[in-house]
RNA sequence: AGAGUUGGUUAGGCAGUCGCUAUCUCGCUUGUUCGCAAGCGGGGUAGAGGAAAGUCCGGGCUCCAAAGGGCGAGAUACCAGAUAACCUCUGGGAGGCGCGAGCCUACGGAAAGUGCAGCAGAAAAUAAACCGCCCCGCGCUUGAAUCCUAGAUUCAGGAGCGAGGUAAGGGUGAAAUGGUGCGGUAAGAGCGCACCGCGUGACUGGUAACAGUAGCGGCAUGGUAAACCCUAUCUGGAGCAAGAUCAAAUAGAGGAGCAGACGCGCUGCCCGCGCGGCUCCUGGGUAGAUUGCUUGAGCCAUAAGGUGACUUAUGGCCUAGAUGAAUGACUGUCCUCGACAAAACCCGGCUUACCGACCAACUCUACUU
């Protein structure tokens, strides 16, 4: 497997509340008025995404829905340029009132602010 | 053609690239109890809704005792039917709205009992009082007429007092003791009559709600049950984080004996039931994983029955099953430029949100032939 597939297989997923826990105790943190993004150094090889987008913020299912296609599509097309990290995402109120272009954009940004932190740590 | 009513269908299309979930299949590698299992890669197929929503009703399913008894509490409320069931649906009745097609209705009981009624009004539930109207009596008084001027008598009127008759009228109010008209009377009154309304027991039609017919009764029974209440019917509780299986730590489970006070659970209370205590014996089941989890009161077609909701028969089909939670992103293109909004155990309904498009039946108005 030379070439690098843009995938999302489960692997590359949080899932363990245990893990969560981790990340939130001490993390890396990079927030704009769309979205607050943690960051911490795991002992993998690749880079895990988590997803915590709370009901409280985001009323409706629908956009709960559309952020969280935003962020794993964004994730999915940039991780090959992370490092070993693992990231949790979570959304803010106002992020639920615009389209997914503007999400991308501000995603990009967290990923390459993230990156580079947590590589002055490593 | 315009305006409208009811019911139904649909919820951007097409092509390409990269992803996600499930499933089938092929290849390779590893293991093997030779059934297969795991990993990687390729290919095929399927992948949110009419409301998936609100969680407002009704069921299935699961556990709590085989879900039990009584009290209490709650729900429903014209009639008949449909259904697994319902507060739903269908048909019918009654009342109301609309020219009409149609639409709307917390539509049982006030003749079992208790309670309540602000303002206004003469009076608010007891039938009477009050104002008013009428008659009679008593004196007083004004005018006119008659008689021989004093004065008397008669007629018409006025105010007062007393004794009675009335309930026609009384600006109110959500509601006023049947209504309208004619007769009747001193004035009046179902006092009498006609029509309308009401009550009542018959008859006719209807399964019934109810409707109609002729008769009888001169009218009794004011409103409020979205006040308590009465009557009839129904309802045990908790929910898939239910529950079951496999299983690291810690400590729980079963059986026998003893104790029978207290606590917890089953229902708010009582009864009743279960669990918990101590000793001995046998041996374990939280994190996590698997399952429950999609074949179901299922969908489609045809036929038959029924006004209809729906039912029955035959044939065909398998149509999301995630779990930090899949069904998406990008590009091109076309058009009418895409609303409201996303499964979380499953069904039947209700309610609410919603850009539109299309189809069918029907109504009203105008015009042409």
């Amino acid at each position: 497997m030379t070439q690098k597939a843009a995938s999302f297989p489960a692997q590359v997923r949080l899932r363990e509340p245990a893990e969560f826990k981790r990340v939130f105790a001490k993390a890396e943190r990079s927030s704009d008025k769309y979205f607050t993004i943690l960051a911490i150094v795991n002992e993998l090889d690749h880079p895990r995404l988590g997803l915590a987008i709370a009901k409280k913020n985001i009323r409706r299912a629908v956009d709960r829905n559309k952020i969280k296609r935003a962020a794993r599509e964004s994730f999915r097309l940039q991780q090959h340029d992370m490092t070993h990290i693992d990231l949790v995402v979570m959304a803010r109120r106002e992020a639920a009132a615009v389209d997914s272009k503007i999400l991308q954009a501000s995603l990009a940004k967290h990923w390459l602010k993230l990156i580079q932190r947590c590589a002055t740590f490593s």
